[in-house]
DNA sequence: CGGTCGCTTGATAATCGTCAATTGATGTGG
DNA sequence: CCACATCAATTGACGATTATCAAGCGACCG
């Protein structure tokens, strides 16, 4: 992990990491307040862990480029995804509570992100207290959202969920103004596997078949998804995940025509 | 639901719903605030719905007595059980973001809770924005929890969910200074399991056989916790669900017998 | 008193995890 | 520069966990 500190003086000078990667909402003071806020940029390569869960609150992060997961640790060990983070997502809010942060944030891939200490944060609320609005709304943001994946978790089949994950990053992209149809999945099967709570063969599965079917291109970490409406198909669930070639009753097959 | 508005004049006056239901570390002169500003209490008997997932945010809800599920509606009728509420917690933050209520919040029992618009918190929050700061923190809190119910959505096998539940249900009893050995359910089986990403058959198998080994007592929807250590024996992953009665490999027996 | 609802318990089956073997890609050291 | 080790991914066979289906029972309510 390499830190680049950015010296006060130079901190309202353009181009800064932060442009673009803020909030639209954001009026011109703050953003111009919150990014002479920026103490340092930092360079993450895969793997490298940004901040260990249990250690304390200090920092928030905004992710530049890249990405990363957080992973939650349980006490013997076992450790599951419980998010992504991608580029102008905000990183580490749940630690506020606690004062620690409550999960791992691990890069994905060679990551670009820009620190912020709460110090500097909470001094900017200070001055204008629309900051917190902003946090808030952020916060709840991310609380719909890990309510969502929770929907997913506990009432969708493999198939829905995997329909559910390319259909929401899809999504995702088109909302951030970037190609949406092809896109690299920066993380492992494995980990893939682990936020949807299955395995990483399902997962090496379901995206063989998916690509049989003509549905979706896969290679390697690039997905192209060829048509929605199957994917759509697959997330009423109107799919079950075949063991091999089917012979299945008509019924379930339906869907599966649509591809 | 019965409501109960609380004229403008009668709301410092005591007793009043709100007292001892908000944070502790609330100081005095913002309590006042925040206990003048609860604009009418509501009566809500089993069943009923406070809110409507979708609808328009206005509201926040402070739980005073009684207990909440959320309740998180797919496209296309799928329902999952995202969260329960219960006595000093606040609902509805999750809606702030898109201004939408995202779940339904629904009474498992006789509820009384306070309702605060969101007009009268912001204008608080003008005058005092610690108030900010205290939204944000819950909202950090509910993060975190949400967090940690994808991880045991995903990592866990049944067993350690009732387990897992059981012994947070306990803790959270606890650190609110109240009875926390022998506790009531609120909700059914079935919207347990909906919570825990279980069928109401496996919650009802697994509480009678922690009944068999003497592990809890259950009565109905009430339980009673007999001794902890082997129900974070089951969290830890020692025992499997046996199918009747065991004739297993003695490996996984050997926590078993610590019942 | 009949009917619905919540719960229990058993039998059966399906989804999906585990184990294993293989391949290709990547990187490292001799 | 090649051999070797490692890691991600694929694919198949198998089995376990847990859902589903079904029947029965007690409690509560109208």
């Amino acid at each position: 992990m390499k830190r680049h500190p950015i010296p006060a003086h130079f901190r309202s000078h353009h181009p800064h990491p932060c442009d673009g990667n803020l909030p639209a909402d954001l009026n011109a003071v703050l953003r111009q307040r919150v990014t002479e806020a920026a103490e340092a940029t930092l360079e993450l390569s895969r793997g490298e862990t940004l901040v260990h869960s249990g250690m304390p609150f200090k920092h928030l992060y905004l992710v530049v480029s890249g990405g990363f997961k957080a992973v939650e640790i349980g006490e013997d060990g076992q450790s599951q995804i419980v998010s992504f983070h991608y580029a102008r997502e905000l990183m580490g809010l749940s630690g506020f509570a606690q004062q620690r942060y409550t999960t791992d944030l691990i890069a994905l891939a060679p990551s670009l992100i820009c620190e912020f200490s709460m110090a500097a944060v909470e001094s900017i609320v200070g001055a204008d207290r629309s900051l917190l609005n902003h946090l808030l709304t952020y916060a709840s943001e991310s609380l719909a959202r890990a309510e969502h994946d929770q929907f997913r978790l506990g009432s969708m089949s493999a198939t829905q969920k995997i329909a559910s994950f390319l259909l929401h990053r899809q999504e995702q992209l088109r909302q951030a103004g970037e190609k949406c149809d092809q896109f690299e999945l920066l993380m492992t099967r494995e980990e893939l596997g682990s936020y949807l709570g299955l395995s990483m063969e399902t997962i090496s599965r379901l995206l063989s078949h998916l690509q049989e079917l003509g549905v979706v291109r896969v290679d390697k970490r690039l997905i192209e998804i060829l048509s929605e409406d199957p994917l759509r198909a697959w997330l009423d669930g109107a799919v079950t995940l075949p063991t091999s070639s089917c012979h299945k009753p008509a019924a379930k097959r339906a869907a599966l025509k649509l591809a």
